[in-house]
DNA sequence: CGATTGATTTCGGAC
DNA sequence: GTCCGAAGTCAATCG
């Protein structure tokens, strides 16, 4: 529906739009979302599912009728439509969904059958390496037999260091591991990530995804 | 638009989208959004502006016409469409946008002028204290004189006691300060965060937004 | 312009 | 169902 409408939410915030002429989707699943003729992909306002809606005609001078949506928790969008400029429905079906490639799984996985990037010799001793908070990318040994840990992720930030510091300082109490070193692996990492991360001993490694996927032979960059 | 489509994105990762029936929405700025009838807010695939589209006709026997959209970075999102259901334009205008309330900076503004839920005789020295890696939410005194940091969020996860850790390392640095004591303050704490945060001797505050918000005599929760 | 941080984040996976 | 980490995160603020 296209209408001059304005809303309010009330819910986990409390917001406000006022009059003005938008687009209002509404889902199979109940779902509704209020766009404006720009911005990004993020609607205005919106109501996620599951969620209900109910429509009262108004007699007010200036409303031609209200919608409440409503979800479990109480949260509510009211939309006071003025004027309707179109209106139109349509049965899609259900969606096949996305498909993706380049995500930091595969990088994962790459680098796990490329552990020789991150150094001469060294071997992987497995994937996910298990700890009590969680598990550790990648868990490897370096020529000397020395244990290394990996973190991998698309884009190296500081909160990627700081778990990183919490699986060595866990995998260091282990007297069949310790002395764990580390390596803080990303296809970008930020200034203030590398600073903190060589700060405390740790290795920062940049990775070429293109690289890593396309050959047996990467050009990997190392920094 | 609805329209029976596929559509590909080539960016910062490849995605594919079988053929299905979609909404394509394309508003002023030249975004492109494809929703799907279910989800919550978020497109299956979109481009955001500033980009551009290109729409070629097609003389293939499924695909009536391609469009293509770029952006500055190549990044490019190409739909094919096999069918179009329904077409329709509008002039939607400029939107005055959301008015809001409710968020962290309220919740500080909030605690500031209430200092005294942390604790009876507490005052405060000021908000978003400076040091060299940001500035602390709060800076507060205790009765008896000593200093304590009081970081803010709306939720308590593992992030913010990170946040908090550094800062109260680098304050303590400070012989004019230390001690320096930590809160963590939210209006709903997560299990790990708090096992965190008091394993390091962080209390943690569950706030009451409306509670703060309401009166001056506040009925907070504290556990 | 880059860096940091919050978001009604949403989304997916594991436990 | 809950918790936790990733996201084509996006978007605002600040240096």
């Amino acid at each position: 529906m296209v209408a001059r409408c304005s809303v309010d939410y009330v819910g986990r915030l409390t917001a406000h739009l006022p009059e003005a002429t938008r687009v209002i989707m509404v889902k199979a699943d109940g779902s509704v979302l209020i766009h404006s003729d720009g911005g990004s992909y993020k609607p205005l306002n919106w109501m996620s599912p599951p969620c209900t809606t109910r429509i009262v005609s108004s007699d007010a001078e200036e409303t031609v009728e209200v919608w409440t949506v409503e979800n479990k928790a109480g949260e509510q969008l009211v939309i006071s439509v003025h004027e309707v400029l179109h209106s139109g429905e349509h049965e899609l079906g259900v969606d096949p969904g996305l498909v993706k490639d380049g995500v930091e799984a595969h990088l994962q996985r790459l680098l796990a059958m490329h552990v020789h990037v991150l150094g001469e010799g060294w071997s992987l001793v497995r994937r996910e390496y298990p700890t009590a908070i969680g598990p550790v990318d990648l868990l490897c040994r370096d020529p000397y037999g020395r244990s290394v840990a990996v973190e991998i992720k698309r884009r190296g930030e500081i909160d990627g260091v700081e778990q990183l510091t919490r699986y060595l300082e866990l995998l260091n109490r282990d007297p069949l591991l310790a002395p764990v070193a580390g390596v803080f692996a990303a296809q970008e990492i930020k200034p203030q990530a590398r600073v903190l991360a060589e700060d405390r001993g740790i290795r920062c490694v940049v990775l070429d995804y293109e690289a890593l996927k396309g050959s047996d032979d990467p050009g990997l960059r190392l920094f």
